[in-house]
DNA sequence: TCTTTTCTGGACTAATTGTTCCGGAACGCG
DNA sequence: CGCGTTCCGGAACAATTAGTCCAGAAAAGA
């Protein structure tokens, strides 16, 4: 009937979303994003609507395949601890991965948050529960199976165990040596599994 | 002889410095430092320059009046548990004092750093810099008191505890909820003083 | 009071911003 | 081949941006 998409919207949402992941809301400009996707202006206009709401796409996109695609590591693992290596490993090897941005999204954006635009604090709220639950889970899982001690308190471990990957993904964004990144995840593994 | 400066300099940068602090560089405007300072537009071109060079400014006051008073506390204890529950203290404090923004303004710019930006690369990383000998200090005096283990990997220990502290900085920004935080660092202290 | 210096408010500019809009081209289908 | 629909390039626009500039006010000392 009609003239079919010339682009892949999908496609176009992951590009945008890796530039928004890159400069952040305010530093990414609309002709950045035009860049990135290919796409004309009328284009980007008609299949997104404005760039506030390209960016509130983005970061729902990034928590289904970034964060979402993070998390599943830590089931994939025999072991609650062989869970949290290959999580680890996972993330040092996106950092490391040229093709992709360093750090994670919801970080940046927590740092840049508009304490005024509540629909973004939603999103990242929600995401931030998440990940605490999925962390919850594991140690759960590593205090019935025996891994960790029955005495520790899961609640507040869990909180640290999150601060430090938030940590780590912010120094990833300037720390590219893998080595350093490395031994914070070994140490992290150490401390959880003492 | 002439018409002295009608406003306090060093007052005014603090200012500017908590509104890059609070919304970030790109998301401040000339007219938020404006107001904020109580300059007019002249005055503050006159006095600071540019945007990015105010914004450098900034950044080095920060340094020296935030971090630095942050990281003095490490030293205000008789031991360096002490020293390390005082800096905790510290940062729960000023996180909560509505007066001053949350989290850490070079946490902040490093999520945000324009790669291709080599001057505020080089005033981050010194700073970071600093905050890691400071800690490793802290954890030397600790070997060397017998607070913690002899068989302690100083160097692994620090860049865990670094990565920790951002990410309380980075979670400071939604999370208010002094508890939480508190857990945090409770957690944090109990970890590195086993 | 007069001079000199410097601050200050606001007008001004030039560039960039996000966004809209339209005419024409491209495509699938009958 | 036309028809209808949709895409797309680029022009156009209004708002906002960072930054400049100048005329006059303000202050301190002679």
């Amino acid at each position: 009937m009609a003239r079919p998409r010339n682009f892949n919207e999908a496609q176009a949402l992951k590009s945008a979303m890796h530039v928004f992941w890159q400069k952040g809301y305010e530093a990414t400009k609309v002709p950045d994003l035009l860049a990135a996707t290919g796409l004309s202006r009328s284009s980007l206009y008609e299949t997104f609507g404005d760039k506030q709401a390209l960016f509130e796409a983005s970061i729902k996109e990034y928590n289904r395949s970034i964060t979402g695609v993070r998390l599943v590591q830590l089931q994939r693992g025999r072991t609650a601890k062989e869970g949290l290596t290959l999580f680890f490993d996972h993330l040092i090897a996106t950092c490391l991965d040229e093709s992709t941005p360093s750090g994670c999204l919801m970080v940046n954006t927590t740092t840049t948050l508009d304490p005024h635009d509540q629909r973004i604090k939603e999103i990242v709220n929600e995401s931030g529960k998440g990940f605490h639950e999925a962390f919850l889970a594991l140690l759960e899982r590593a205090k019935a199976d025996g891994e960790i001690s029955s005495s520790q308190n899961l609640q507040d471990l869990v909180h640290m165990l999150v601060a430090i990957i938030v940590g780590i993904n912010v120094m990833a964004r300037t720390t590219m040596d893998a080595a350093t990144l490395q031994t914070m995840a070994d140490s992290t593994i150490n401390v959880v599994f003492s």
